[in-house]
DNA sequence: AAATGCGCCAACCGCAATGGA
DNA sequence: GTCCATTGCGGTTGGCGCATT
């Protein structure tokens, strides 16, 4: 145990190499191979132990390496290999003539482990992450699929319910046993007042489900869209489609994660009108709801990617795709409605 | 200009595997 | 089979240089 049996014989060097302490090993190997490296420092005048030189020769001073930067295809192979070898540096280094484990390994830690999250991957499963706001909704969805609920096979046709389903579920949708005629077809109904907005009633509803065992609050009295436009922020940092889902539902309307373009920006989707619920959105990044003649809109905004967005900030101590994380996040906990300058102020950032 | 923070990466460390006596 | 030296590997560290305060 302890350190290695040819370094604490005798005084022996550690730390950088110098440039004379190279050319030494360098003469040495080139004229007579490196043999066995135990012996190598004494034979070539150097006062390091042998495994300090052979991994200065590996990984530095053989005559085959590559150096520079790693190109486009070298980087994709890499997360290629990982996916399929995990932290198998050497059995990569293999596949890529000219660079070295260490090399490699220094390159995914320093640089590819942040590309992937910023792509919404993990880079240790190389699968969509499991972010805090999605296990905050599996909870939502365990309250859901209760026995307070039954299961919907239908689509919600009451032109102006004011009603939401939320899930972290891709169809089908989960409602309440106990609904009257009127409203029953919708998962949970929030009446207008002058003293509580229907963001409110939401923000109300998505904490009690995720805080506590009681039974879901909902309204008896189904009450038409408010007088006043009220804006709704949704937050959803899952990447695919496939995967889970959190959305909202007004009336009949809900939004499409399409990458419809409107004003040349292909991210920005505006308010769709569906009645397929198979192209429920999966990269919404918030709602806007309001009145139109007796109609709700709801425009929304997608975001494919959460690199593709940042929070403006003061501070530049994190990086823009962490100030989008911390944000995303920050919304999802303080619930939408209450926070509504935090993600007006959120600007959409194409460089990225 | 000095102090501090931070990212990168070369090198170290400990452990496992290997091979020879 | 056991011991021990050596090699190989992957996680971690520490120092350098640049950016920010």
């Amino acid at each position: 145990m302890g350190r290695h049996s040819c370094c604490f014989k005798q005084k022996l060097r550690k730390g950088l190499w110098s440039p004379e302490e190279d050319e030494k090993l360098l003469n040495y190997i080139t004229r007579h191979g490196h043999g066995c490296w135990s012996s190598v420092p004494k034979l070539a005048g150097l006062q390091r132990c042998g495994k300090s030189c052979r991994l200065r020769w590996i990984n530095y001073l053989r005559p085959d390496l590559k150096r520079g930067a790693f190109s486009q295809d070298e980087e994709s192979l890499i997360i290629e290999l990982h996916a399929a070898l995990g932290n198998r540096w050497s059995q990569i280094a293999t596949r890529l003539p000219g660079r070295t484990d260490n090399e490699i390994k220094n390159f995914w830690n320093s640089c590819l482990k942040k590309k992937l999250r910023r792509k919404g991957i993990d880079p240790t499963t190389h699968k969509p992450l499991i972010t805090n706001e999605l296990q905050s909704l599996n909870v939502i969805d365990q309250k859901l699929t209760s026995s307070e609920v039954v299961k919907s096979t239908g689509s919600i046709n009451n032109l102006h319910d004011q009603s939401m389903v939320v899930s972290s579920q891709q169809g089908p949708w989960w409602f309440p046993a106990n609904t009257t005629t009127t409203n029953q077809n919708s998962a949970f109904c929030f009446s207008s007042s002058n003293t509580t907005t229907v963001s409110d009633q939401i923000v109300s509803l998505i904490s009690s489900m995720s805080t506590s065992s009681s039974p879901t609050p909902m309204t008896s009295n189904f009450s038409p869209a408010p007088n006043n436009w009220e804006q709704l922020n949704y937050c959803n940092t899952v990447p695919s489609q496939s995967n889970s889902i959190y959305s909202a539902f007004f009336g009949n309307q809900y939004t499409e994660a399409s990458q419809t373009m409107n004003n040349n920006n292909p991210l920005v989707d505006q308010h769709h009108h569906h009645q397929d619920m198979k192209s429920w959105a999966s990269e919404i990044l918030h709602y806007t709801e309001h009145n139109q003649s007796s109609e709700t809109v709801i425009e929304a905004e997608v975001k494919p990617d959460i690199a593709n967005y940042y929070w403006r900030s003061a501070s530049s101590s994190s990086s823009p795709n962490q100030e989008a994380a911390t944000l995303l996040h920050d919304a999802n906990v303080e619930v939408y409605g209450k926070n509504l300058q935090k993600l007006n102020n959120m600007v959409f950032d194409q460089s990225l």
